[in-house]
DNA sequence: TTGACTTCGATTATCGATAATATACGATTC
DNA sequence: GAATCGTATATTATCGATAATCGAAGTCAA
């Protein structure tokens, strides 16, 4: 699915999608197309097309003629993004379980390293194994459409992360994963992909406050 | 979630789409920039927009230089397509049945509809209502995000239904909507979602020859 | 003082042209 | 005659400049 894109504008995105995840631009930060390209010695256009992809990659959101901002994701965009990925990465264990039959080593010892990060309060740690833990699988189900549609919520699934989130015991979601594997071992996908979709529930960060009331609708803007 | 864009890059990626959804333009044709551009009467740079965002819309793909051309999506990719689309839609509706509760008057038509038009053997009919039922699902879970992941997937999901199928009883397929509505009409979400994704099941085209080893692991690159 | 209108600076959207690259075709060599 | 290499052509990637638009600051009248 990688497609090794040498162009410039392929620099510049990647560039840009680094530091808009590892925090360097700031939520809701401008992203000026002439500024940037003068820090790439480009000109403009090569810059115009990462914003574009940066956009559909939902990393930044753009107006017409009013410019280009990093997306500032806020908890029910990030409730979503949990929501959704857990409901991949359900279908990605269903069908990744026999791939991972009989080497379940380097998963494990991800999880392993998840459990680690988390009792030392590394946050940084914990964010880069969790993601492997999590892409592993996304990756072993086979299934390119999956993985590309996991990889685009990155973004919503990680900067909580980073962000502080001491509502968390992070020790205890760590051992969660632990169980994950062992399903996967045994071969048990739909175990497993229960057990993962429980997991991503655990980062919905607003527990709903609306308890009893379930039968409130909720209305969404069409298209 | 719908911007108004009123650029011309904007209007020029609308209609491609459109063609390339609608089968003008056919799996593996060319798309050439300067000709775009003639016809739409403008320059290179909007048609170059155009079309790096359909490529991240997963219409078209593109390698530097070689150019763009419309994806031509095999067996495989619309099998992905549908197992990602059921456990978006199963997660949908579990969030949607609420919004359902007391209205699926408008759900339940169209339900219909798929039904009349499978048994008038009407494809172009059936597959815009057939898109209408799973759309309307999939906004009232109220989860932009998924929304519009599951958007990115009309493609893949919808060509196959245009192009001939004969290896589906389509009026049995068609029939499995009213559960459904029925489950959401009681507001079982749980049932509503189960029943989707093998709703979906059904449309994964090859029964996967490779009966007995299951377990030859599939490599991806990383990004 | 306030409100609407105008002007100005900044930035985006688009243009036309040029450089870079790939593919196809033909010349050259063995 | 076949294979290799250069060349021509078509197309993409990028550039520098211009037009279009937005937002803010300033202006004028009531």
């Amino acid at each position: 699915m990688g497609y090794e894109r040498s162009c410039l504008s392929d620099h510049i995105r990647r560039e840009l999608a680094r530091r808009i995840l590892d925090g360097t631009l700031r939520p809701g930060e401008r992203l000026v197309e002439l500024k940037i390209a003068a820090e790439f010695a480009s000109s403009q256009t090569p810059v115009r097309e990462a914003l574009r992809e940066l956009e559909s990659m939902r990393l930044v959101e753009a107006s017409p003629y009013k410019g280009t901002r990093v997306r500032d994701v806020g908890p029910r965009q990030t409730a979503e993004a949990y929501a959704v990925r857990g409901a991949l990465e359900r279908l990605a264990a269903e069908s990744a379980a026999a791939a991972f039959r009989g080497d379940v080593r380097a998963l494990r010892a991800t999880a392993r390293a998840i459990v680690a990060a988390a009792r030392a309060g590394d946050r940084e740690g914990y964010a880069r194994h969790d993601l492997e833990f999590h892409r592993a699988i996304a990756t072993a189900s086979g299934n390119a459409t999956l993985l590309q549609l996991w990889e685009s919520l990155a973004f919503e699934t990680r900067t909580p992360l980073t962000l502080t989130r001491d509502d968390l015991d992070w020790p205890a979601v760590a051992e969660s994963h632990a169980p994950i594997v062992d399903a996967l071992e045994a071969g048990d996908g739909a175990l497993a992909g229960r057990l993962l979709e429980e997991h991503a529930r655990k980062f919905i960060p607003p527990p709903r406050a609306e308890a009893g009331t379930t039968s409130r609708a909720r209305r969404a803007s069409g298209s």
